[in-house]
DNA sequence: TCCTAACTTGGACTTCGTCTAAGTCAACAC
DNA sequence: GTGTTGACTTAGACGAAGTCCAAGTTAGGA
């Protein structure tokens, strides 16, 4: 995660205490927070941040393309940071448990000219849904 | 729209004006409507029919199975009454338009076993993103 | 060390949605 | 047609998620 700081520096950024906090509780693979999960464990070892701190710094912090926002519910968006490896989202309709995996094939592939109504069509997201191994367990059998 | 009244009636919902306008309003192809845009259109008709209302009648058509709940942004949901037909989104990154499309095959397929980690997959919802026609030729060329 | 623009803060505010208690009414029985 | 009743509707309070703002603080260059 070191190596984003640095990237963020030298993209101008001003490297406060905050900015580096967010930065680290964001670090990690399969890690899909909310802002106030965000807000939570950054206050763990910051206790003063301010909400509106976490939001601007995870906002800025999309728009650099280093962290993507994901929306899976209708509920609080979550932050992911495996942004440099294109991946989709499992989600369980459980217990709303969230995956990074990796389907074969470019899913932008299936639109076929017609269906994009000219359109410049640049990404496609995936969410799959279902029942987790947990879930399955408790309700079914 | 009337046959979607009927299907209801045969469910046990009791039919009152309120459902009515908000099943009218829902007509169409390509609707892709708020909650708020959904109150608006029925108290045009209705002036007297509440938000709760609404709401109440919203969820219970998308627990039918009868409307989709598609959550393109992090911001209101919106209601696709076109849920017997599968379909994908395409949704513009400059003005928020959406349209219905039809990618083919079928999205689950390009999710492999391994990377299932033992949820019983049911759906893919697909979010196709770009420009469209308009938004292109205001900021590009 | 000083300066200043960039950053942070707390709290008010907005938006979207849910809940509740009281009133209304569709549909069935007669 | 009339009565009955439980399902439905209503207004408004409430809650969660997120944005905005004016005032205070500070990172980093001079």
């Amino acid at each position: 995660m070191s190596d984003l700081l640095e990237r963020l520096r030298g993209r101008g950024w001003r490297l406060t205490s905050q900015r580096r906090v967010v930065a680290e509780v964001l670090d990690g693979e399969h890690v899909h927070l909310t802002a106030d999960e965000v807000h939570a464990r950054a206050a763990a070892r910051l206790p003063e941040i301010s909400r509106a701190t976490v939001y601007n710094t995870l906002g800025e912090l999309v728009t650099l393309g280093e962290v993507l926002e994901v929306a899976t519910d209708g509920r609080a968006k979550r932050y992911d940071p495996n942004a440099h490896r294109a991946h989709q989202h499992l989600v369980c309709s459980g217990c709303g448990a969230i995956r990074d995996v990796h389907p074969h094939g470019d899913p932008l592939a299936a639109l076929p000219a017609a269906e994009r109504f000219g359109f410049a069509v640049t990404t496609a997201e995936v969410t799959y849904r279902g029942l987790c191994p947990d879930c399955r367990g408790r309700s079914g059998s």
